[in-house]
DNA sequence: CTAAAAAACTAACGCTCGTTAGTTAATGGA
DNA sequence: TCCATTAACTAACGAGCGTTAGTTTTTTAG
């Protein structure tokens, strides 16, 4: 808190005229993230047809959310942990919600017969922690923008590397 | 550090005549464990012969060290972070090795025409970052042994999701 | 312009943490 | 058996943390 502070040019005592806790923080961040995170990845999905389609503006929202957030997606990746209960149990059933998401994706190609019979569940948590190192890795890059990072990694991620 | 003398039923301070500090722990960890991811993956990449025969192998080798050190694995994966310099940059530094391990893979594969020409820098990271998921969720689980797991995850990698 | 509300300040509390000092008990080789 | 080493113990230090109380300054509204 005092370094947060210290970065708003304020006494750390005067941070409690605008928040309760520190916890509050934490929970704002997280559920905030989440809201981000439905909101994108549901208008991305309604906006295209087919199964493969639609997984690649899921898994593309996805990314574009954590390029927009790096900080914010790093506390809701690692940090959720250190709520305090209600809103640790909250926010694990909100994830579940979310992988759903992606799962039923998955289902969804599998029953078209444009995926392969992979578990969903799996399938569905390997696609997100494939996207999970891009809040740290990519603030400078000069290489790729986040937008072509975000195609290459669908890409991969859909289609596999062998040709 | 009170947590942890408790786990061992022992008070605080007397695990400082076998520790010297709590962050001698964290280095502990964090390096006894890389040590067991390199090791683990030299062993699996030159036992078998073709790109894709390799990249296989060296995931199944790193999920395999992940499934067998979970706990420790949360740490490598996330607590380096708190590590003092000038270990944090030699950690860093030895994260890039075991990454360019992978790269290296998928160079070999691109080069031999066998996988498609990804970005391999981006492509390593995107494979390896697939793969931390598995340290947190999979405690109990009955449907699928680690093995199998592994064999799920390295497949969806490797060939995708598309028929 | 003035009164109320908001937001800053100073000071400090209470708690937890990693760690040290000094001491006592257990262990193991000569 | 004796002594040196090892490893446990009690007690406490000093620093950092989130937070509160009380006060003063700044902003806002009528």
């Amino acid at each position: 808190m005092r370094d947060l502070a210290e970065t708003l040019g304020i006494e750390a005592a005067s941070l409690y005229n605008h928040v309760g806790s520190k916890e509050e923080i934490l929970q704002e961040i997280c559920f905030r993230m989440a809201d981000e995170f439905f909101t994108s990845i549901e208008s991305a999905i309604q906006a295209v047809e087919g199964p493969s389609e639609r997984l690649h503006a899921a898994i593309g929202a996805h990314l574009r959310v954590i390029a927009a957030n790096s900080d914010a997606s790093g506390v809701f990746l690692h940090e959720w942990r250190h709520m305090r209960e209600p809103f640790l149990k909250d926010f694990r059933h909100m994830r579940r919600r979310y992988e759903g998401i992606f799962r039923e994706l998955i289902e969804e190609g599998i029953s078209a017969g444009v995926f392969k019979n992979v578990d969903p569940n799996i399938a569905a948590r390997t696609l997100l922690s494939a996207t999970n190192w891009t809040y740290e890795s990519y603030r400078p890059n000069t290489k790729f923008s986040s937008d072509q990072v975000a195609e290459l990694i669908t890409t991969i991620l859909i289609e596999g590397i062998t040709i």
